[in-house]
DNA sequence: AACCTCGTGTAGAGCGATCTACAAAACTCG
DNA sequence: CGAGTTTTGTAGATCGCTCTACACGAGGTT
């Protein structure tokens, strides 16, 4: 029974089958005030019975459609999950659903995303695209409870959560610098990239990182790749066959970290000879094929954050806020004291047969 | 100007500027028969001047929210971002939108998001957790474009998308066979655990494996766990320590399989010694220090396909549609010719330590 | 007893689009 | 050139819910 009519069963069935009016019924699901016991029995009994379920759309069009927005800009990077994950469990015990947009898989895409969940009367919006029009960002904010997280302007109508990239990238060189390491090399997205300006996480890792080597006396020294592991790994490459002392390398992000860790294996090199660090400390990371040093921001608490911003808005927040996540390095195999390379010719035609693989 | 009002401009308010009717507008922006290219000109012009954009809630109510549902059950599987991506890509063109609303952390929580979906009033939804009541899903198949991934029985009212799971696992056997294993074992999910039922995938994996083991002349051997990486460590871990000789290991999928290749490292272990194969073919797997051996099913194919199936019955299609996709070995390193153990002193104690590790 | 207050339920407008009729204008064509 | 056909645009009902305004009856006060 429940099972046959489950649409096309509205309100007003649920108000004819109860005897009471749909003003009624719509109170009953609120929770709203002016509903005596007698009734909500009697109109759950109903709705049970038929198996009915209000629709999201029709509610959105003068309530709320009980649903959180998130864009995602990239769905291959491991660290968004964990957002995600964050994000569900603080949202279980509520009446919100969480829905994900994914940008598409071209780059730029984040606006567009980020509008269709506008289109779909979300009641909140957490976004991790950067590269958006902040005065477009703002005016969405002004309809919408709106969360960009890795946006450091501040805003005068959506919320930002950031983790403390400064921070981060200066952990990561001097991670590598305590262990010995005198050549630090940061691997990042070319400038031409989304997402790479001054005020977006990678920007501000690369001003970081910067600071940090000449703080060490050190000389900066950047690989520009264009996004993606095999990006990475021909970068890494580059880098790594060319140098004959051992590098550090600070990757901008573990799925780059992870391209670096595929040269390291090509060429046969040992973390003392290649150390590796990536950013943002995802599952894989901590598999022991990959042992990947990495700077962890927690994503399930920036999930979770987000979720409780956006809550806190609907709720009648009116003050922006900002809040910032302090990163910490999760040291693993990847980096190890330096260590000279083998110059035995053994050593050199091992490597090289190995580039060709 | 344009970014000004962005919302609260409704197709009235178009209809206004451009100096038409408001159901001229609709004609516009749906591409309906009946509109003139210079009434067209003219209502662009105010669509773009008041940067008007039409609510997928109210389209809803009477057409179509021109948005697409993808429930997903594990976030963390990185087998189904790969289904998104074929979906995204598979819908670029198209004026539908992809939502993915992901099932909570616990399981018999797919019910739920894919009820969600139907709430929120979708044109069309791909479910891929398959514990779902199949009474349930005809029904909801009866009101909705359904697809179901990962769903064997044949269905009245919605479409289903397999792999060919018997023959995957029979790849996976018949691989390890090959290369000499005689002690094949395979680790799947306990059968408490929801998805496993004889019809699910997993089912389906189990029995291929038994029916392929049996058909070489060797013994099934389960190591039954909870899921997740970390129970298929310890599962592996328990059956690799007391194992002496060499061991084929069929994971049911490849999260299980990075569980059993932790192990594995930590026993110090070659892959002669413990050969790993897993399910899906997920990207991780490719990587140089995985090299996981695994039985691919095109994850991109699988929703590039699924929204084919989606978009069909929106335009019309009344027979139900039932794809099979076919799975191959994709061998790499996990997987060699068995090798006996080291049975030196030297060699167990290693082991012994790491283990403790 | 008359007046308030409070709790409970209902009527009915309204949200922003779509979509069915239908009217008016513009072509065909014998 | 008038009847028929096609094209183009509009009016207005409608989708399923929420929410404001209000009616009604039961108690409480003076």
């Amino acid at each position: 029974m429940t099972i046959q009519a489950r649409y096309s069963v509205t309100i007003e069935d649920v108000a004819r089958v109860a005897g009471v009016s749909r003003a009624a019924v719509s109170k009953v699901i609120r929770d709203a005030y002016g509903v005596s016991p007698e009734m909500r029995a009697k109109v759950q009994a109903a709705i049970d019975e038929l198996g009915y379920r209000p629709r999201a759309s029709a509610r959105a069009m003068r309530g709320s459609s009980y649903t959180i927005g998130v864009e995602i800009p990239d769905i291959h990077n491991h660290f968004f999950p964990k957002i995600i994950t964050g994000a569900t469990t603080a949202l279980a015990d509520t009446r919100y659903q969480l829905i994900i947009a994914p940008a598409g898989p071209d780059h730029d895409q984040g606006p567009q995303a980020i509008e269709a969940l506008a289109d779909r009367q979300v009641d909140g919006i957490v976004a991790i695209s950067s590269q958006v029009p902040q005065a477009w960002l703002e005016n969405l904010g002004r309809t919408t409870p709106l969360v960009m997280i890795g946006v450091h302007q501040d805003s005068v109508n959506y919320d930002t959560l950031v983790g403390d990239d400064l921070l981060g990238a200066t952990l990561a060189v001097r991670h590598l610098h305590d262990l010995g390491h005198r050549r630090i090399v940061h691997l990042t997205l070319a400038e031409s990239r989304p997402n790479t300006t001054a005020d977006t996480p990678h920007g501000l890792r690369v001003a970081g990182y910067a600071r940090a080597v000449a703080g060490l006396g050190l000389e900066p020294e950047f690989v520009r790749v264009e996004g993606g592991q095999e990006s990475a790994r021909v970068g890494a490459l580059a880098l790594l066959s060319a140098a004959d002392g051992p590098v550090g390398i600070f990757a901008a992000h573990d799925e780059l970290a992870l391209g670096v860790l595929q040269a390291v294996a090509e060429l046969g090199l040992t973390a003392g000879q290649a150390s590796v660090v990536g950013y943002d400390d995802t599952d894989i990371a901590a598999h022991p094929r990959m042992a990947l040093t990495s700077i962890n921001q927690s994503g399930t608490q920036m999930g979770a954050i987000a979720v409780r911003l956006i809550l806190e808005r609907i709720g009648g927040r009116t003050q922006t806020a900002h809040e910032v996540i302090t990163p910490k390095v999760m040291a693993r195999a990847s980096t190890a004291a330096p260590q000279a390379r083998a110059t035995d010719a053994a050593g050199a035609a091992r490597r090289q047969q190995q580039v060709s693989t």
